[in-house]
DNA sequence: TCTTGATATTCAAACGTTTGAATGGTATAT
DNA sequence: ATATACCATTCAAACGTTTGAATATCAAGA
């Protein structure tokens, strides 16, 4: 057993255990054209002996020479928010097929992590870069060094191609617009908004797709009803913002049935605070979410909301990289540079029509 | 600019820019101790160069000479089980400071895939493994190359010290006691235990806790409120089975006051059915988790459950294999075999005393 | 003038692979 | 006998970096 006191098995132990030369080996466990002349006995004794000693290729010595990592870099703004969980899996689904690696990792909303990752990336020799955020951040400098060294980027969550950069996203607009309907539709006609951050790159098209859908069916939307998220980047903070305007507009004794939330954390704030406040869900109010992430799947009541097609923006995303890198000839098909999917109702238990009686103040 | 027509900047051409040799830029860029002999001013042109051109050392020659890789690879079994998220930030928190990084892949509960992805950790030279799963599975030959290899390795999750593997997890059937006693120092003693699968190694120890508390606090587990979640790896499929108890156990007309759940979201499934089949929580019915993810804080009633320190799991397991690699003097401390955590109860509003008119069939 | 001792820089080998070209075979066709 | 083809294997160079040893320059001390 020639091996080395501490360290990895190499081709070299596995050609001197086998009195073989190195090629030979590299050749037959690479399965490389040339071993087609090697002699059956030998590739098995090869093979053999190979996994015998619990040898595995070194991938930087194989990068190295061959000049591809069959890497991808992964960079997701905050992995703790669940929003990421689908997208991820979804990359992890298109890449598997392709032989390619996921090299996630989590700039847990912060700049100096975003930063410090890229570069990590970048020096992994990723063929290319998946970003995952819709926080909008300064990022020109950050994608030069990309651009520098001639890496493909595909961002998802927001659309960039105003810097030339392929987008995949849903359609936030779309998603608005979707949502108010069904609260119209339930006969529902006064309705409180909580906007998202102004940082957030969803938030303003939501908002528009509300608007414009609320126009549509004649609705005023009452100012007093539109609140306005903080510019946190803890994914938690949307909870806690929608149970504190819960509260608020219960308070303010001014009248509405339903509630419009950003997001699914949101809405689950605000039905944490309705509930707290003595109102029922959805009985005295129906409440809608945004993205449908797994604890809006298993809250009860269960919360009606815009599913994005997360899974898939990352599947697409990844098969857009791929194609880019490995262009064959049947793949000459050509992705367009913003890919906007559709968004999905979800309807659950915590929309219904509005209480009969209630009682309109002011 | 001296840059080849496609792919990386490399040490060459930055030095080819500043007419320095390679060793002379290799040594300013990567701080060496000989690069206290090189001017200041060269230093100076070097680094500007390197970043006008946007050069990033390659970390496969890089790790290929030196023979470390600063990597340690992350396996979990199952990322979509919100358990492994705060393990693996905790382990991302502690990899930082150590200029590790961490190459998180995820299984998706497949045994084909853990396979798979363990030879590409391998493959990628990771200095150490981090294996977080709960899963009983026949880990015996998976491992049995990182051996060979002398990869050291720690499991989060579960106690594998009988095959001398460090594992850190939490203390499950404490856990078991504490849920247990919190319902009983509620007054509750009719009380619906759902069972974890088989296959998962935390279900037994919990069990066991649920049964020595209700033993010593003088009180019959009815074996007809005993159920029992099957095999099935997919997290989701434990909600369901929630549901499914609740309106077996609604229906079968069995009293009861309290339900002690397996984990969250077999608590949460617990809830819908039981608020399906028309019983109020915790008025009529208290439920208790286990775990502490997500949903189970964002959920309206707050689901009362106990918490795993998973950070801190993911924390400690990083550390030990920090410390394993680079025993630095100070660093003697031994870290026992088996580390254990306390678990935490946490108290919302899912759980109550029992109502005082419970028709007692039977 | 010759050491000695800094300082500033370069040489060259090595890490573990891959792969085009080369090597010696042996069998078949001319 | 010689060329041709194929088979089984090996040579050697390269990928981009690091680093111990070597070199070159210059100043000061003997």
């Amino acid at each position: 057993m020639a091996k080395r006191a501490s360290g990895h098995v190499t081709l070299s132990h596995v050609a001197r255990a086998c009195e073989l030369s190195i090629s030979t080996v590299s050749i037959v466990l690479s399965e490389a054209p040339l071993s087609r002349h090697v002699a059956e006995a030998t590739r098995q004794r090869i093979r053999a002996m190979a996994s015998r000693l619990g040898y595995h290729p070194d991938v930087h010595a194989r990068s190295l020479r061959r000049r591809r990592t069959q890497t991808m870099g992964v960079l997701a703004y905050d992995l703790s928010d669940p929003f990421c969980i689908p997208v991820v899996h979804g990359i992890e689904e298109a890449l598997q097929p392709a032989q390619y690696f996921a090299l996630q990792v989590n700039a847990q909303g912060k700049r100096k992590l975003f930063d410090r990752y890229l570069r990590m990336i970048l020096e992994r020799r990723a063929e290319g870069v998946i970003v995952i955020a819709s926080w909008i951040f300064e990022e020109a400098d950050l994608l030069a060094d990309i651009e520098k060294n001639h890496v493909p980027i595909v961002i998802v969550g927001r659309d960039l191609t105003a810097r030339r950069i392929p987008s995949v996203l849903v359609d936030n607009k779309a998603g608005g617009v979707v949502a108010m309907q069904h609260l119209v539709s339930l006969g529902h006609r006064r309705i409180a908004i909580v906007r998202g951050p102004e940082e957030l790159f969803d938030s303003e098209p939501r908002w528009q797709g509300f608007r414009c859908a609320a126009a549509e069916a004649g609705i005023d939307l009452d100012p007093r009803l539109v609140f306005q998220l903080p510019n946190r980047l803890d994914p938690r903070s949307s909870f806690e913002g929608g149970v504190q305007f819960a509260k608020e507009i219960v308070s303010s004794g001014i009248s509405f049935t339903a509630v419009l939330a950003f997001d699914d954390l949101t809405a689950l704030g605000m039905i944490r605070g309705l509930t707290e406040a003595g109102l029922r869900v959805p009985a005295d109010c129906s409440v809608v979410g945004f993205d449908d992430i797994l604890p809006a799947a298993v809250a009860t009541p269960g919360l009606t909301t815009i599913r994005q097609p997360l899974e898939e923006m990352g599947q697409l995303a990844a098969e857009r990289l791929l194609a880019t890198l490995n262009p064959s000839d049947s793949d000459k098909k050509r992705y367009p540079r913003l890919q906007m999917l559709a968004p999905q109702l979800v309807v659950r238990a915590s929309t219904g029509g509005p209480q009969q009686a209630g009682p309109i103040p002011e």
